[in-house]
RNA sequence: GGACGGGUUCCCGAGUGGCCAAAGGGAGCAGACUGUAAAUCUGCCGUCACCGACUUCGGUGGUUCGAAUCCACCCCCGUCCA
């Protein structure tokens, strides 16, 4: 079996880690590490992916992973990668989401007996006391040296400043692997490159407060080929939750990329074999499309499971490529008395998400980008009664891309 | 605490009494071209039963026929000083 951090480094997760020799050794040892996550919203997205994958892979490979919800330091928010700062939150909606979020990871980690664990820091930030944290933690860090930190350099120069909160956030982040250290043996951090700074001085404080081994390593954030962050949508981020990004969403989603970023999305966001990833990754022309295919199925099955992929390739199939049964289409029902009261096309476009508002749905209209069945829409006060609806509804269109079946009740 | 500079639509950022729903860029959506890709060109991009109306420019009040723009107070941020 190859050793994890090459199959890591293979698949391209590996950004940076501390003391790379030393941690190679660790990992022929089983190893708990952990990965913290901050219960900001009531799901996780496409952020998170990486760094979950990450510890699949760690998992598989024997080693034990802790989830860290953040349920301590959201109260403070992470100025990391941030040029503002974060809302402040409250503790029942912190509490919420991370009751959200644990129920979405064990999707992806065996968290069965002896296996992964999830642990809350808000177990133990929020009962701390500030003298003693000062005095047994504060003291051990050098402000000169923490400013020197990308994260606190870049806050430093933007008009909008850091503030004390946010400053303490990596003792904080840095008592966190040092408890976690004392509970459970804990000797890695692993997480996105904009923590690099937070889990070094984690890792350092181990080290130096208890002359133990510990270490950081960090992954590559999810990029395009022109750097920019992926999985923005314009619900804002390409969320894990059906609820809120359907499975049929999220297959377009991948099914879309940019033909230069397939190979790199398979090799992280994918189980697949790296032979079968590299010869993907090399189809060239319209061929690449077979790769895309297989990546927005794969990543689908992992994040929804077998059956909802099915559903979304099937309907990507019957969508573009007049094949497939149907079945996985977005569907919107409605009601006869619905369409009595406000049958517009406009207003429906507005109802089903095809479009944002009545605004936008007017204005789709009048560029041409509306069908209904084969017929394109000319009219913006165009109206749909219940005749027009067909064995299987009414199909809906908003340019190539937006389908939307809409259903007699 | 003091002096100065700021808070504008999803983001960045113009605008200093009417010509402002607010320049420009980015993001996003759509059209053409394609491979459900990229690049490029074009259109849209506050809301609304939309040739008109309504709501927006940190907050609250005021001046004015008329305010994002002027005044007062307040809140928030930055820089320098203490």
């Amino acid at each position: 079996m190859p050793h994890i951090l090459d199959t890591l480094k293979e698949r391209g997760f590996i950004a940076q880690m501390t003391f790379p020799e030393e941690l190679y050794e660790q990992l022929k040892e089983p190893t708990t590490f952990y990965v913290g996550f901050d219960p900001t919203a009531d799901s996780l997205h496409i952020g998170h992916y990486i760094p979950i994958m990450a510890m699949a892979h760690m998992q598989r490979a024997g080693h034990k992973p802790i989830a860290l919800m953040g349920g301590g330091t959201a109260m403070i928010g992470d100025p990391s990668g941030k040029t503002d700062m974060r809302k402040m939150m409250t503790v029942e909606t912190i509490d919420a989401n991370v009751a959200c979020i644990k129920k979405q990871m064990e999707r992806f980690l065996d968290f069965g007996e002896g296996q992964a664990i999830i642990v809350n820091n808000g177990d133990w930030l929020r009962r701390l006391n500030y003298i003693d944290f000062m005095r047994d933690i504060g003291s051990l860090f050098s402000v000169n040296e923490m400013l020197t930190a990308d994260a606190y350099k870049a806050r430093m120069a933007t008009e909008n400043g850091l503030s004390f909160l946010e400053f303490t956030y990596m003792l904080l982040q840095s008592y966190d692997f040092l408890e976690l250290f004392h509970r459970y043996g804990c000797r890695l951090q692993m997480g996105g490159n904009d923590q690099w700074s937070n889990m070094m001085h984690g890792a350092d404080l181990i080290r130096r407060k208890d002359r133990e081994r510990a270490f950081a390593c960090t992954f590559q954030l999810l990029l395009t080929h022109d750097g920019r962050k992926m999985g923005k949508t314009e619900a804002g981020a390409l969320w894990l939750d059906a609820n809120k990004c359907s499975p049929y969403k999220f297959y377009q989603y991948w099914r879309n990329v940019d033909d230069q970023d397939v190979k790199k999305c398979l090799a992280l966001l994918t189980f697949l074999p790296m032979d079968e990833v590299d010869r993907l990754g090399a189809l060239e022309g319209a061929e690449i499309n077979e790769a895309k295919k297989v990546l927005a199925y794969e990543v689908t099955k992992l994040v929804h499971g077998e059956e909802e992929a099915k559903k979304a390739a099937d309907a990507a199939l019957s969508l573009f490529a007049g094949g497939g049964s149907g079945e996985g289409v977005p569907t919107f029902e409605l009601t006869a008395e619905q369409l009595q009261m406000d049958g517009r096309v406009t207003t429906i476009l507005a109802d089903c998400g095809l479009c944002k508002s009545r605004s936008e749905a007017r204005q789709q209209v009048q560029a041409g980008a509306v069908l209904l069945g084969e017929e394109k829409v000319t009219d913006v006060n165009a109206v749909i009664n219940a005749s027009m609806f067909g064995a299987d509804g009414l199909m809906l269109r908003k340019g190539k891309k937006g389908y939307m079946r809409l259903v007699l009740k």
